[in-house]
Formats: C-alpha cells, sequence, structure tokens
DNA sequence: TATTTATATTGCAATATTACGATAAACTAG
DNA sequence: CTAGTTTATCGTAATATTGCAATATAAATA
C-alpha cells in the first residue's frame, strides 16, 4: 500500500520516525553535513554543493525543514540554512536512551 | 523516480541514509522500543506487539535485521530478537558529532 | 520598469515502500 | 508420520518517494 498506520502507533513514535525518515537519504545527510563544515550560516550554494538539480535540492531542503531539521531564513535574494537544534534534540535522547541500555546491558543471548 | 542517486555521494553518507531510512517507519520503531523495555532477547512475541499483521511485520524485522540494528537467531520452535550494537554505533557517532557542533556553535544567525 | 539571480512549485515518469492474503518452510509435539 | 506453531516468501494493490524539465515567484539591481 505505501500507507503507513500512524493511527496504531504513538506520537511519539511518529514524531522520531518522521525525523529519521527525513535524515534517511544520502543528499540530505550530505546537506546536513554541508552544513556542519562550512560552521555557519549557508546563504544559497547549497545547489552547487550536489549533484542534483536543483528542483531536486530544493525539495530535500523543505522535507529537512518539515522535519524540524534545519531552518531557513531569507536573507536578501538568498536564504540562509543552518542546522534546527529542536529536530536534532527530539532525536538525541531517543539515542542517548539506546545507548544506554546498550552500554549496561548484561544477558545479550543472540 | 523513485530511485537514488547513490553513486553521487559517499558510501558513509549511503550507508548512514539506509540506517536513518530503516528507523524511519513507526513499527520499526516500535520494534526497537520493544526490545529495549522487555531487556533481553525477545523469543517470538514481536508480531503480537504489534499492530501489523504477521508477514508485514517479518518484512520490518527483516529490514532492521539488513540495515544492522537488530539480530536474530532461532531458538528452537521461534526466534530471539536483539538489538545490533554495531549499526547503532555507526549511527551513535554520527549524531554525536552533530550534537557536539550544535553545543559549541557561536555565530548563529538562522 | 526590465533584467538578473535565487528559490519554489507544478506536473509527470520511474521506482520504492507498505500492507496483507495465500502459501511455503521449518521446527515441535504427539 | 501428522498436526500444530512460528516465521518467511510470493504476489499484488495502493500509496509514497525521487528526480527533473518547465515554469512561477520573489528579491536585487541596473
Amino acid at each position: 500500500m505505501g500507507i503507513t498506520k500512524t493511527e496504531h502507533f504513538t506520537e511519539q513514535q511518529n514524531e522520531l520516525s518522521v525525523l529519521a525518515k527525513a535524515i534517511g537519504h544520502p543528499a540530505r545527510i550530505a546537506i546536513i553535513q554541508h552544513l556542519i563544515k562550512v560552521n555557519s550560516c549557508v546563504c544559497g550554494d547549497i545547489v552547487n554543493e550536489l549533484p542534483l538539480a536543483q528542483p531536486t535540492v530544493s525539495q530535500h531542503l523543505k522535507e529537512l525543514k518539515n522535519a524540524g531539521l534545519i531552518k531557513g531564513n531569507f536573507e536578501g535574494n538568498a536564504i540562509c540554512y543552518c542546522l534546527n537544534e529542536e529536530g536534532f534534540g527530539k532525536i538525541k535522547v531517543f539515542f542517548e536512551s539506546i545507548n544506554t541500555y546498550l552500554e549496561n546491558q548484561k544477558n545479550q543471548c543472540c
């Protein structure tokens, strides 16, 4: 069906899946890594950094923005992008709990 | 097209995207959370934990396994599942670098 | 105002994902 | 061996995602 039965899962599970899904594409990971690498807001050169056409990049940026992983503000002609702490904060909590569990785990049978 | 241009991205970017994509579904997050909650290997009750048909759950388990996020061993009639540290370790590094960046970031303009 | 530059939207084709019924496969118990 | 239990696979329908050409929009500047 391609349709996810979101209504059967908790709000937290759906929220986390949206965030992870947004990260689940190499182009969007490349965008995130570029924003970190440049270490400041990036105004208008994201399209040139990626091996994809402008509409495609625009779409990926939109998805990252909708998921709350990046922010974008108009800066004259261009748009400045940077990471959005809010989205990453939510994932952080999830992965920290997993890591804590894995570190303390004793009775592993697999 | 629905087809990702993986050849244009680095191996690390593709690997991370596969892991994030595998987590990017509420059913698969529910599976991960259940394995943590029970705090031991879970042998054969995963299907009953999820509001989805057995073939669908089997498919989700397969995807988590292929991505390296869970392990599954035959235990007589049933199969025992638990988290796979290897997969989560790779994501951990990625998110730690993002968190370090976000914590030290000074010149935010967005 | 007209032109240029940067980004977004639309529309569409190709492919991927999600879900499940039917069925198969593998093991246990009797 | 037969029946029951558990998990995997196949086949298929419905929907989602990816990518881009064409086009629209918006701001800056001449």
